[in-house]
DNA sequence: CACAGGGTTAAAGCAGGGTTAAAGGCTTTT
DNA sequence: AAAAGCCTTTAACCCTGCTTTAACCCTGTG
């Protein structure tokens, strides 16, 4: 598991990724918002544990433009600060959870520990459904034999949808949880996607993807009807 | 949803609930451990918000009794304390969420709402009358062993129809309740579904959607007659 | 018996999606 | 620093299926 860290405080930094890498967690150490986007990119760490207060980029915007990378990657952030509005801040851009200093290690430790059992143990990256699978970690659907390299937003998108398969989906609740908000044009972008899906589900007739008017989608099981 | 509040001071206790019950959530308020634990298995929440300092039961005891009956149920705990080992002590148990008093309800809520979209996301409505239901969610009707896929304001219709069921509704009352306003035209149009809706139920001979001229309708049970 | 409220069916109208192509952003490569 | 490449979003146009409108019929009530 990679943990990225990103601290401006050199000996808290220091301490606190010697603290988690006992643990048993890959870590990477930032000093500052810019410094962990790059390594963001380059490690693509499980979970994010940001410093709000930080030179070049908060912790926020830093955060944010994760997000849209990512729309799974679980946060934590650290902050001196306890006034409501970062807090409120910090939540609606889907903190998973908050520290604030001082604190213990051991804290966060716990924390880290609890948020990656949740986010990660119960989410198999394997998803299937018919003769259909999709191996979401390495981007690959494996379609009746035939084999589709994804995007990843592809792959969210029919990750979410296969998680709940046979249960329609509203357009709302698809693009708040794949796409984090919801407007027409993203809508209409979540079309496009759908219709490239159904053309990578075609080789498996088992499976349809299918619209209901007004309301969303629905991944079912086709029955063999007549 | 369902949320169990369990916190003593009887004043804050209010406060809460009121907030939490505004947000459109179903609360249940107990006075201390003990009565949570019995509200707990009455109601069966769909999250648990947990004073930790309670007389009878504290809150961590009554967490480890609920986890034991429910293994995936959320909590949030509430706490004057910040000292270390108590947020270690609810951490370890599990905790989803920790909320240190003094706070902000609107903190609260925005934790709730992040946590139970995490948990749950699909809201299932059944509804049922004779040996007909519908699944609004799934926009079907089972009726006698047959399945309809319905539309959406067909669908809209008859969950108020049922949700309201052996109640005499008026035509202005459905009108603006499922349509939004109530004209002439739109006036016909329901009868155009009331129509349909009729055909839909024709296999079940117990249920009856009767017109009450110059009033409305009324969907109900019907008694075996003669 | 008259007529208004509602039943029923078919046609019309329209909005929500389907589909494809081009534009726009980011990163990586040269 | 420009170019190339890859993905996502925007745009445009089309089509389909749902809801509404319309037309005609039936029936209970004054």
């Amino acid at each position: 598991m990679k943990v990225l860290i990103a601290e401006d405080d050199i000996d808290f930094g220091n301490i606190l990724s010697q603290y988690v890498s006992i643990s048993g967690f890959q870590v990477t150490l930032a000093r500052n918002g810019k410094e962990a986007w790059g390594s963001y990119i380059r490690e693509k760490p499980d979970i994010c544990v940001l410093d709000v207060m930080m030179p070049e980029m908060d912790g926020f915007a830093l955060a944010e433009k994760i997000r849209q990378n990512d729309p799974e990657i679980p946060f934590i952030f650290l902050t001196a600060k306890t006034l409501k509005e970062d807090i409120l801040k910090g939540l609606k851009i889907g903190a998973d959870d908050y520290v604030t200093k001082p604190f213990d290690p051991e804290v966060l430790m716990l924390r880290l520990n609890n948020i990656l059992k949740r986010v990660y143990d119960s989410t198999n990256d394997e998803y299937s459904l018919s003769s259909t699978s999709l191996n979401f970690n390495r981007l690959e659907l494996l379609c009746r034999g035939k084999k589709e390299k994804l995007t990843l937003k592809e792959a969210q998108l029919l990750r979410y949808l296969m998680a709940n398969k046979n249960k329609i989906l509203r357009r709302d609740a698809i693009l708040n949880e794949v796409w984090g908000e919801d407007d027409y044009f993203l809508g209409r972008s979540m079309d496009v996607f759908i219709s490239r899906l159904r053309k990578y589900l075609t080789p498996d007739p088992g499976i349809e993807l299918r619209t209901i008017r007004g309301t969303g989608f629905v991944l079912e099981e086709r029955k063999a009807e007549r």
